[in-house]
DNA sequence: TAGTGGTCTAGACCACATG
DNA sequence: ATGTGGTCTAGACCACTAG
């Protein structure tokens, strides 16, 4: 005999048959939690676990004072556990950024980047304490909202996060590319590899909602000393 | 003025510190929840909601009446637990797999990729038209559920949705994992390229609900022929 | 059987969004 | 000013694991 399901997922699965069948449509709001609550006769708890489980699928957006509305993106195949976009900087809180070198970046570098217009180079490289560097990073920053260098030095957060909270301006959008080179003689030697050792090489354009580049970083992660790793659960 | 995070969040930081520095190892206990509760002063919906964090980023595992242990999945510092289902799809649809060979997987092939039991082994090209290969890709099947070689040389979906549908085994979660290699020699002359020509290799592992590895297929995309991009868009 | 994590209730205060 | 979701407390019972 199967065990009926705790109530929260009972409760989860009703309200995520109002939005998969149309009853609810993205932009929609659904009831708040206390009316949630009264409906179902449940505690504020299981109706917040409820709404937890459609807000891990994505399908749901909660917003403190606003309410809760039906995502816009309908229910994909496959959901994300967790939320991508603070994921995406969980690497750069982990591995401080040492910072070696900074300058305006040149036309050249700028220009085989795709990038036109002034800005900043920091250089240097990510590591962790004891080890040997996990990869040599190069950010440019639009020079309108580039951080002084000593300020990058001691920086506990990300540069795009500094960048966001001290000129506010969000980043709405990051693409992430990632491709297999060989380390030029530079890179190399700052890695403690021989030239041509394969690296995996990362590159992220951090755009505002006008679609300007406010960052771009470069990393360059030898072989062997870094994977990247993501994961997919089939949502139910 | 920083409003200070949440005492949930600052007492995960303070264990993921633990986990990180190595003070907790792959497999040892944590303290309870009851124990952390006493130990900082905290309810238990706050010790939970700790844990949670780091069990939604899959440090720790938890199981009733077992406790809590970190997880096996060593250093995930700089695994980044995310992912876009599509993107990881994309390519299996734009570019068709051009089967080689197939066998039974040798045990030494099988140990290298941790895995264990009876696999079959698909051997081939990943390309696109009148365009040099893509990669080298090898698939790993469960021999219990592994279609016959013509049937992959002219299947139009992914292998592992085959299996999905003739064998009604869902797959519930998937890993994929990208990192820099430099080409063995069999491998390059494949792809036309020198050996020891630096690639990305992908591994993905899909997996039913018990945890077991369906299928494992892994790529090797040599410098120059292949990028992987994602892209994140920011929420709220 | 004792102790764990999983579920659930009934309260409370707060930061924030909207009118 | 009102109401929302976010955080937090202090209880409770249950399903499950392990000694």
């Amino acid at each position: 005999m199967n065990a009926s399901p705790p109530r929260y997922r009972q409760l989860a699965d009703l309200l995520r048959a109002d939005i998969s069948s149309g009853k609810l449509k993205p932009g929609d709001q659904l009831p708040t939690e206390m009316e949630i609550c009264a409906s179902h006769s449940v505690s504020r708890y299981t109706a917040r676990e409820a709404l937890r489980l459609l807000s891990e699928d994505r399908l749901i957006e909660r917003r403190r004072g606003a309410g809760t509305v039906v995502a816009d993106t309908p229910a994909p195949a496959f959901a994300q556990p967790i939320g991508d976009f603070d994921a995406i900087l969980q690497y750069a809180r982990d591995a401080i950024f040492a910072l070696e070198d900074s300058g305006k970046a040149d036309d050249e570098a700028l220009a085989a980047l795709g990038l036109t217009g002034d800005y900043i180079r920091f250089s240097g490289l990510r590591r962790v304490e004891d080890q040997p560097p996990l990869a040599v990073t190069t950010i440019y920053t639009i020079a309108a909202h580039a951080p002084h260098p000593a300020i990058v030095a001691t920086l506990e957060e990300s540069v795009s996060e500094w960048i966001e909270r001290e000129h506010s301006v969000p980043v709405e959008r990051v693409v992430q590319r990632m491709e297999a080179v060989a380390l030029e003689a530079a890179s190399a030697k700052k890695l403690g590899v021989k030239t041509g050792t394969p690296a995996l090489r990362t590159i992220r354009r951090y755009r505002d909602a006008s679609g300007r580049v406010i960052l771009l970083s470069e990393s360059l992660h030898p072989a062997g000393r870094f994977a990247y790793e993501m994961r997919l659960e089939r949502k139910r």
